[in-house]
RNA sequence: GGCAGGUUGCCCGAGCGGCCAAUGGGAGCGGACUGUAAAUCCGUCGGCUUACGCCUUCCAAGGUUCGAAUCCUUGACCUGCCA
């Protein structure tokens, strides 16, 4: 059937495939029927992230093709850690982990269709290794590996020769290849799917799968996102870009693609992009032709918002967008539409000093925009603040009542991409 | 084990008794230009209630001195060379 295949040829030609095994066997094992086929996360966090919403994305491109996903939440593994390349992990308490899981379990959740023949099916590691014991997995899982091999792994080869790494962490592949040999039995899963820095995890657990059942399993891997700045993509200025509305609100998340570079849209939309392959160039070749409108950027952002935080939160976060970036008299927005803006951007009440409003200053300080008195004073002196749209000169004196707007808000600016919301109590 | 060197602000890196809150570069932040982009240019870049003022900084703890990031002592850590 030619759409089961189709996810295959819509990741090549996205470039979306960075390794991969066989492709040619994948491709017939795809035709020959639905498959199973899984990606797992571990909870190291109380949300996920971007780079797991890639891997989300990837698996949602499966599940519409016609097969079927295993979306794996790592209740043991989170518990030990992958190594990284850097430094041994903290381990996290075990009730934390728990905490963890729950709330990803739950993210993850909304991203599949539970229905219908190719139904996803949540699975947590910690079910098929509670109670396996440790002379059990060593023999049975354990005998099946070579140190020799393990060694090659650049992040444990980055950790002999750095700072070390524990035989906790050294262990992670044997645990996440068993998940894989687990699937597979279970439920007959023959691909996993991750990231590239996975590709070693994923064939360790092909090559136990061929070792132990005799059989040839499939993996896949996406390629590591790039930013053409050189830094490191799902990040801001103000920290890691997570999937929870309470670490990063709607708002926040619909900036960060909004504000996503020229450079970088081709990898973003064709990795975060539901859109068919020649919708996506469609909007690229629109991009490049008009790069001002920003046309891209918008049918990103609205498209990733929709899918994380649903079609609500991001007209809003997008209405949002439009009344405090639109250029417009921030007057003749209307009160609703206004509050909510601000809410979106982080509104915060406070209370008038001796009846009057307080200085510039003392409001940046409040609403966080600056970190401390002097910052603020700095920024102001620079010109770079600004209280509902009137460029702020003294920052030292209590503001004029004019700039309320509907009598209770002001819009503070510093620079300008950092807005925030005051109402004024009393 | 012997010998030599290092530890400075977010990072790299000057300073080697007063003029040092500390040269310079990068990151960050602000402005101009733009498209809430990139590049570029300019400015800024420890904290404090107004600031020719005060406070806290140059691995840690002591000491010498009117005065130290700069000299001495001890301790911790790191790095080259020899065995």
């Amino acid at each position: 059937m030619e759409s089961r295949t189709a996810v295959l040829d819509d990741l090549v030609q996205r470039d979306l495939v960075a390794s991969a095994t066989d492709l040619g066997a994948l491709r017939d094992a795809l035709s020959a029927g639905p498959i199973t086929m899984y990606c797992g996360f571990d909870p190291t966090a109380p949300s996920l992230h971007m780079g797991n919403l890639a891997q989300i994305v990837t698996m949602m491109r499966f599940q519409r093709s016609g097969h079927r996903p295993l979306a794996l939440v790592g209740g043991s593994t989170g518990l030990i850690g992958d190594p990284r390349m850097t430094s041994e992990r903290t381990l996290n308490p075990v009730d934390v982990v728990r905490d963890w899981e729950l709330h990803i379990k739950a993210q993850l959740e909304q991203f599949f269709d539970f229905e219908g023949p190719n139904a996803c099916t949540m699975v947590n590691n910690f079910d098929w290794t509670k109670d396996v014991s440790a002379i059990e997995f060593l023999r049975d899982i354990g005998k099946h590996f070579s140190v020799n091999r393990m060694l090659d792994r650049e992040a444990v080869a980055a950790r002999l020769n750095s700072s070390g790494i524990s035989y906790t962490e050294f262990s992670y592949q044997l645990l996440q290849a068993f998940d894989f040999l687990e699937l597979y039995r279970r439920y007959g899963c023959v691909l996993q799917t991750g990231g590239s820095d996975q590709w070693g995890n994923i064939t360790a657990g092909a090559d136990l799968i061929r070792r132990v059942e005799g059989a040839a399993v499939h993996a896949l891997t996406t390629p590591l996102i790039t930013k053409a700045d050189g830094t490191k993509f799902g990040k801001t200025e103000s920290g890691t870009v997570w999937l929870s509305a309470e670490l990063t609100s709607p708002y926040a998340f619909f900036q960060f693609w909004l504000n996503a570079d020229d450079r970088d849209l081709p990898q973003l939309l064709h990795t975060f992009s539901l859109r068919p392959f020649p919708e996506v160039e469609q909007l690229l070749v629109a991009s490049a032709e008009r790069p001002h409108a920003r046309e891209a950027q918008r049918a990103l952002a609205r498209e990733v918002t929709t899918l994380v935080h649903g079609a609500e939160a991001s007209a809003q976060a997008e209405a949002a967008a439009v009344a405090l970036f639109g250029g417009g008299d921030l007057r003749a927005v209307d009160a609703g539409t206004l509050t909510a803006a601000l809410r979106e951007a982080g509104l915060h009440a406070i209370a008038r000093e001796d009846g009057r409003i307080p200085s510039a200053c003392d409001l940046l300080v409040a609403t966080g925009l600056s970190k401390s008195k002097g910052e603020a004073r700095r920024t102001i002196a620079e010109g770079g603040v600004s209280i509902s749209n009137e460029r702020v000169v003294d920052g030292d004196a209590p503001l004029d009542e004019n700039l309320l707007i509907h009598n209770a808000f002001l819009v503070v600016r510093r620079g300008k991409r950092n807005v925030a919301g005051v109402q004024m109590q009393g």
